[in-house]
RNA sequence: GCGGGGGUACCCAAGCGGUCAACGGGGCAGGACUUAAGAUCCUGUGUGCGUAAGCCUUCGUGGGUUCGAUUCCCAUCCCCCGCACCA
């Protein structure tokens, strides 16, 4: 097959049936290990997924052609609950469900009842993750991924979870996992918790729960043998040395509980509706005595830390559903106490703690405008103050040993004080407050309003652990990070990083090793499977019963056992690939994903298998807006490929801006990298059919060119800069090549074997289009396959360079003064004069770092002290690289005359000696910038 | 608030102590080619001045360090992202 005109789906069957892509161990090559994070396999791929992939094998396909062996795999993700969440809803007959899914199967699928039936099917999960994983792969395909696909699997079958449960039984073993209590959404009805794919518009609102502190107050009983609290609720803890009093509703009922803690008996009083959460949150509960609201009015309590006496209050305003019903009331610090108590008529300005916190704004300043308890504006001036204390305050006097903290801080100690002296609990709400003070409930998508729970098994992976910490941060300091502004990123992570909990009561994947019941949570499961691809297709050949601890020990750890000679290949296997050599991925990740690889990596294998290096870009929007179904402007990626070509999608991913920087994906920049994609297969097209010859100075000088910006290409590549090393090679040689047909005019014959190199490097971002060119002129076998790239330093020339150099800037001046000159009248020369001797010789001078005292000893120089002396201050020793001499620069210009005739429409006279100089220009010639004279 | 990143010409965007009036791309204007459009190529594109190698003012704003700052330091204003149990 002719593969010159052969269309980007050939050329894909041409790549799978050669298998250039499949790599397998080959001792003598080095080898490189790159990998992406596998897609989430619950819809069809955008242009924004695309970005890390291009650059991902755009960085495989450069370390291939520079003689490495590349790993370049993929697999598929399907842990956790939202392809059960979709396929529920599908069966549900979810109408937006199912118009998102038809939508997505019809960017594959032209027939209606074909498309019909493939979302019919997405009733089944395991239906809708293959299918795909199967555009998906397409998709990769498409772009021209040179991945090795015979390793792909997912997340949930079976030798895959045999896998995980080796690393988290491996964890168990060094007690890096724990069990605790955890809080969830729970669903009453469906009977099971939820996570933000079953909760109605969880994917679009921010549904979260409030943590409410309980403060036990003690208050009197008739039983002298009890200990009886009165538990108010609170979001702020560290207001206890502000409370004059408590607030209850007397209209509510309330009742009197018996909860257990910690062994001990206790009488708690709290209203009616939280004793029912109370129950639901895990504690002991029972009812001794139910009564309203109102006896209870007018009874003190005592409050913690201060052990003051104050008295309950009446308020309507309290809501008995929300935490306890019993509520602290700080006059200094929360408007809304202050006006309560206003309103009621009470003074307690008196109260010596009435303030308890320094900060700028002060809460009778605030309340000023407030009308009464029911004004509006009380919620924003309530926000306006608390966030300004929080930050800025400073605890006062009033508050004992916590005088002088922070308020941020001292929230966290006041807590942790109470809770020592076992005067705090926790109670969980639904919903968080927003801005306008509203508060947005959870709700389950099957109608009913979400309740909180509290798991006492939760499993946690303990990233607390200081142990495991400091691996983690030995592990920060060997790795490479690009770049590397993001480096303290992770130094964050790490450190924020404490108990992660790993288990879900649902979802696919793979089940918790030391519990049955549990799943492996979705981020939790994906933290070193990178190793599992080493020899993932090797252990298609197994059976599942074969991949238990002994063989994982063996294989990944070199610990032996009877019978482990048999997988000695799987082992040296791992052993050739492992290390990962780079990990290309967006930095939205660093805050988990990349840093819980980094934990795993650590516990798990030895130092020198550790990671080497993560590459990390920014993301993409369109347009200059986010890209979200909402404004419907998600460009699928099979659709980009359509209407723009792989190789332009490719090539605009990786120039459109730099890694760090936000891709603005805008259709008219990317028809324009198109046009130049054309404009370079014209240009290989040109050059078809000329055999080597010999090199005239201007095909040196390209050659010269080509090999500069291909080493600086190297070096930027091998720093990730993708963008910059896109505009040495393509771009900017581009201006080269313009140039060069310019003076070689009509005679356009380029060396051939520039551009075979060039079409090499390119191959990297426009494979298809290189891979058509490299069989039009003539070459054998694929361009992807190719492993040599050198730069040619001897044929870099800076001597050439730079007189080339002197005359392009030669003519730029020219064409400056003849528009000066244009205006009087019209010009029909140029003069052109050269430095004399002695400005070269003070150059040579200055080279070798002369100083003005130094030159200025030698007569030749004093003569011209005042130029000498100007000459030195605006010419610096490293500018000088080349110093040609008077008849180098003549015969230069001499040889392009007719070119510079030509471009500047003028007689030119090369006037050596300056015999014609009548207003003496010649004085501001310098080496390598003549002087000229027009008229 | 804390943490991170950033503010560069009409737009996007590189530069991160001297070669910078500032790479590259887009746009715009003029020219070549063409019956025309398109494509392609060339030229120009901060301002004001100059028939001669320059001068003036500019890289958010205000200071400072330096012979020299878009680049370093300080202050200040503005923008974006993360602050978690969610993949």
């Amino acid at each position: 097959m002719e593969i010159s005109t052969v269309s980007d789906e050939e050329i894909i069957k041409l790549w799978d049936e050669s298998k250039i892509f499949e790599s397998e161990i080959v001792h003598k090559k080095p080898k490189y290990f790159i990998t992406v994070p596998y897609p989430y396999t619950s819809g069809a791929l955008h242009i924004g997924h695309a970005r890390s992939y291009t650059l991902g094998d755009v960085t495989a396909r450069y370390y291939r052609l520079k003689g490495f062996n590349v790993l370049f795999p993929m697999a598929f993700h399907i842990t956790g609950t939202p392809i059960l969440a979709i396929s529920k809803r599908i069966a549900q007959d979810d109408k937006k469900m199912l118009a998102m899914h038809k939508e997505y199967v019809s960017i594959y699928e032209e027939d209606e009842n074909k498309i019909n039936e493939i979302v019919e099917s997405f009733k089944n999960p395991e239906a809708l993750a293959n299918y795909y994983a199967k555009v998906i792969i397409a998709d990769f395909k498409r772009m021209g991924y040179s991945i090795d696909w015979r390793r792909k699997f997912n997340t949930g079958e079976k030798f895959y979870n045999k896998f995980v449960e080796w690393q988290y039984k491996k964890f168990a073993t060094q007690n890096l996992i724990i069990k605790g209590k955890h809080a969830v959404y729970f669903c009453p009805s469906c009977n099971n918790p939820v996570t933000t794919d079953d909760i109605k518009g969880g994917d679009e609102l921010d549904i979260k729960m409030t943590e409410y502190y309980l403060i036990k107050e003690k208050i009197a009983s008739e039983n002298a043998h009890e200990n009886c609290y009165l538990i108010a609720a609170t979001l702020r803890p560290e207001t206890v040395f502000g409370i004059t009093n408590l607030w209850v509703n007397p209209e509510k009922i309330y009742v009197k509980v018996n909860v257990r803690n910690a062994g001990i008996d206790e009488m708690w009083l709290v209203s009616k509706k939280a004793s029912e959460k109370l129950k639901k949150q895990g504690f002991e509960v029972n009812i001794i005595d139910e009564f309203k609201g109102e006896n209870l009015i007018g009874k003190k309590a005592m409050t913690p830390l201060t052990n003051k006496e104050v008295e309950i209050l009446k308020a309507n305003f309290v809501d008995d559903d929300v935490a306890t019903g019993v509520v602290n009331s700080v006059p200094g610090h929360a408007p809304y106490d202050y006006v309560a108590l206003r309103d009621l008529g009470i003074n307690f300005a008196q109260e010596p703690n009435f303030r308890m916190i320094d900060s700028k704004i002060k809460v009778e300043e605030v309340v000023k405008g407030i009308k009464n308890q029911t004004d509006e504006k009380l919620e924003d001036v309530t926000q306006e103050l608390y966030k300004d204390e929080f930050y800025n305050g400073l605890m006062n006097e009033n508050c004992g040993e916590f005088k002088g903290m922070k308020v941020a801080v001292a929230k966290e100690k006041v807590a942790e004080r109470l809770k020592s002296l076992n005067l705090l609990s926790k109670i969980y709400e639904n919903g968080i407050k927003d801005k306008d003070g509203d508060v947005i409930k959870g709700t389950c998508r099957c109608g009913t309003e979400l309740e909180i729970r509290v798991l006492e098994d939760q499993w946690f992976l303990n990233y607390a652990d200081d142990g495991w910490k400091n691996l983690a941060k030995k592990i920060l300091k060997s790795i490479k990070i690009d770049p590397e502004i993001y480096r303290t990123g992770f130094v964050n992570a790490i450190e924020w990083l404490h108990e992660w909990p790993c288990t879900r009561n649902r979802g696919l994947g793979t089940k918790f090793p030391l519990d049955n019941k549990w799943m492996i949570e979705s981020l939790s499961d994906s933290t070193i499977y990178m190793a599992f691809y080493t020899i993932a297709h090797l252990l298609r050949n197994l059976t599942v019963e074969e991949l238990d601890n002994k063989f994982f020990d063996f294989v990944f750890l070199g610990k032996k056992f009877d019978g482990c000679e048999k997988y000695k290949n799987i082992r040296e296997t791992f052993l050739y690939y492992y290390p990962m050599d780079e990990r290309r991925t967006g930095i939205a990740h660093i805050s988990n994903h990349l840093t819980f690889s980094l934990f795993h990596h650590a516990a798990i294998f030895p130092e020198n298998l550790w990671p080497k290096k993560i590459s990390l870009n920014e993301m993409l929007i369109s347009e200059g807006k986010k890209m979200s179904k909402s404004l419907g402007n998600v460009i699928p990626l099979k659709n980009a490929c359509e209407k723009f070509g792989a190789d332009t999608v490719r090539l605009h991913l990786c120039y459109a801006a730099d890694t760090s920087s936000t891709l603005d994906w805008k259709e008219k920049d990317v028809l324009a990298t198109k046009s130049k994609i054309d404009e370079f297969v014209n240009f290989i097209k040109s050059v078809d059919g000329y055999a080597s010859y010999e090199y005239r100075d201007m095909d040196k000088w390209l050659i010269s060119k080509f090999n500069r910006h291909l080493e600086e290409f190297l070096n930027l590549m091998d720093k990730s800069e993708i963008r910059g090393a896109v505009q040495k090679i393509f771009y900017e040689f581009f201006n080269d090549i313009k140039w060069y047909l310019r003076r070689t005019e009509p005679n356009k014959k380029v060396p051939k074997e520039i551009s075979e190199e060039w079409v090499k490097v390119m191959s990297i971002f426009i494979p298809f289009t290189c891979e058509r060119l490299w069989g039009y002129i003539g070459k054998g076998n694929f361009v992807s396959a190719e492993g040599s790239l050198k730069v040619d330093k001897e044929a870099i020339n800076e001597n050439a360079e730079s007189m080339e150099n002197m005359l392009i800037e030669l003519i730029d001046n020219v064409r400056n003064f003849v528009k000066l000159i244009e205006k009087h009248k019209k010009p029909t020369k140029v003069f052109i004069y050269f430095a004399e001797d002695w400005k070269r010789e003070l150059f040579s001078e200055i080279k070798k770092g002369k100083g003005i005292k130094d030159v200025m000893a030698d007569e030749k120089f004093k003569r011209h002290s005042k130029d000498v002396i100007n000459m030195m201050k605006k010419t610096h020793q490293q500018d000088i690289k080349f110093i040609p001499t008077i008849e180098e620069e003549g015969g230069k210009i001499e040889g392009a005359k007719e070119f510079l005739e030509k471009e500047l429409n003028l007689k030119v006279e090369i006037d050596v000696n300056a015999d014609y100089d009548p207003k003496e220009t010649r004085k501001f010639a310098m080496p390598l910038k003549p002087a000229i004279y027009i008229e």
